[in-house]
RNA sequence: GGUGGCGUGUCCGAGCGGCCGAAGGAGCACGCCUCGAAAGCGUGUGAGGGUGCAAGCUCUCCGUGGGUUCAAAUCCCACCGCCACCGCCA
């Protein structure tokens, strides 16, 4: 939830976010106009509720004729409180939901428009020529059948599609690089932390995923509960209702949980292999900050991805997300991706995104500052999506007999390993 | 799942239906004292909204939501959560 102050103080400022996310202007006069409403109402309320109050106390000391013209004059107080109370209630509710629809104001120097306005800031390292190589290169799945670490067939068989197992030195290439990713959030000052992957309603609201984004979340409709997309939800809502002290800040946390998605609205697109399945397992960086200290927050933690992508010897991008393909609670979003030589292009590995005080509003989430509370700043980044990072580890570092060569940084965590053979038969 | 108990401010902990946003204590902040500190003494110390240049005035909040009443932290109902014991499962 955006600022409700902007909405007297700076309706220009939300017209401008609207405008360079290539939404509705006009969204905005009706916020305008029922906060209007919202706050005739409660004058209105206070009002009555205050001679309600002054004379209701009157009640108690008086007698005889002067009580009961008192207690006439209540009853009916009584009647008009109750409907102007509600009237409040309801323009409260209306001024609410209007502004919770409005997505956070997009930061100063966004690239405007929709996702193809992106900016890429920088190339990282350089995509393997596989042609002066001499050799085709196999994509991930076949060679993830070549070593017996994938399976998709069973995962369809079992799940359904966009599922799989990892198996063999598949399921320890996860592991590793979920050691190697907690070591080096670690190292960055982040608490590891195990969230509940399963979350409650406002969890879910409060971080921004039940509005245009509900159709991807699963439901357990019988408890009344959603399994997260990623650990954003429970660690954004870890601290909900909270007010923290100022001088504990920043907190830093790196969760690992699995993220489930339901994909709905992308039948058919990247339907080979594990670029885009329903379930994955991921370390996801989390920050709660002062305001002032979220954009150079923000960069830390795009350096935290850079390095992570370094580690693994990966070639990458990094891109500077246009305004239209921002979510509901990001004022800025990076995205590194990663040369994958089977799309032959550049895929979305990591993202990180600066949702300013937006959902730390919604949560609850405050600061005790000199001078009151204020909500603080929240930033989210992935460090590891399994899957994808396997994909990309997989084809980026694939040799001529089908051999795949481990980063220095991920052999401690396989043993000591340093290549990964074909099995055989 | 069953039975019983409990849910009050940063924490502990009082609270006859009106004078309770709420006693008392702890903690914290500031001041006095001290060479400095501790102790001691004094003062202050919840959040959110409306209005106002401001001082201020005012409304809401005592787990959540309803109800009774002129009036509810205080009475009634439902729900949620916590604790204890029993059952069940690991």
């Amino acid at each position: 939830m955006i600022d409700p102050r902007l909405v007297r103080e700076a309706p220009d400022l939300i017209r401008a976010s609207q405008r360079a996310r290539g939404l509705d202007e006009s969204t905005v006069d009706a916020v305008v106009e029922a906060d209007e409403r919202r706050r005739a109402t409660i004058a209105r309320y206070d009002a009555l509720r205050n001679e309600q109050k002054s004379l209701g106390k009157g009640v108690a000391t008086a007698a005889g004729e002067e009580r009961a013209s008192l207690l006439a004059r209540t009853k009916a107080l009584s009647t008009e409180v109750k409907t102007a109370e509600a009237e409040q209630v309801a323009a409260a509710d209306r001024a609410r939901e209007l502004l919770l629809s409005v997505p956070n104001i997009v930061a100063d120097g966004v690239p405007p428009g929709a996702e193809e306005n992106y900016v890429v800031l920088e190339h990282v390292g350089a995509p393997r020529d596989f042609a002066a190589e001499g050799f085709v290169p196999l994509d991930h799945l076949a060679l993830g059948g070549l070593h017996k670490a994938i399976d998709t067939e069973r995962g369809a068989k079992v799940s359904g599609s966009r599922f799989y197992y990892l198996t063999g030195i598949g399921a320890r290439l996860e592991l590793a690089l979920v050691n190697l990713a907690m070591a080096h959030a670690a190292e960055g000052g982040f608490t590891p932390m195990i969230p509940p992957a399963l979350v409650k309603p406002r969890a879910m609201e409060g971080t921004g995923f039940l509005g245009q984004a509900a159709q991807d979340v699963y439901r357990v409709e019988s408890d009344d509960l959603y399994l997260v997309g990623t650990s954003e939800v429970p660690l954004a809502a870890y601290h909900s209702d909270e007010i923290l002290d100022v001088a504990d800040l920043p907190l830093r946390y790196a969760a690992f949980s699995p993220c489930y998605r339901r994909e709905a609205g992308s039948y058919g697109r990247d339907t080979h292999g594990i670029w885009r399945v329903h379930w994955f397992d991921k370390v996801e960086m989390f920050v709660f900050t002062r305001p002032e200290d979220a954009a150079a927050e923000h960069e830390r933690l795009l350096e935290r991805e850079k390095d992570f992508l370094g580690l693994l010897e990966l070639p990458y991008r990094v891109i500077d997300t246009a305004a239209g393909d921002l979510g509901l609670s990001a004022a800025r979003k990076y995205d590194i991706e990663a040369w994958i030589p089977s799309r032959e292009g550049y895929g979305e590995l990591t993202s990180t995104s600066n949702c300013t005080d937006f959902q730390a509003r919604r949560l609850g989430t405050r600061m005790r500052t000199g001078d009151g509370t204020a909500a603080v700043a929240t930033l989210n980044g992935t460090l590891c999506s399994m899957a994808r990072f396997i994909v990309a580890v997989l084809e980026n570092h694939q040799q001529s007999d089908g051999s795949v060569r481990v980063p220095a940084a991920l052999q401690p965590y396989l043993g000591g390993l340093d290549v990964l053979k074909p099995e055989r038969g």
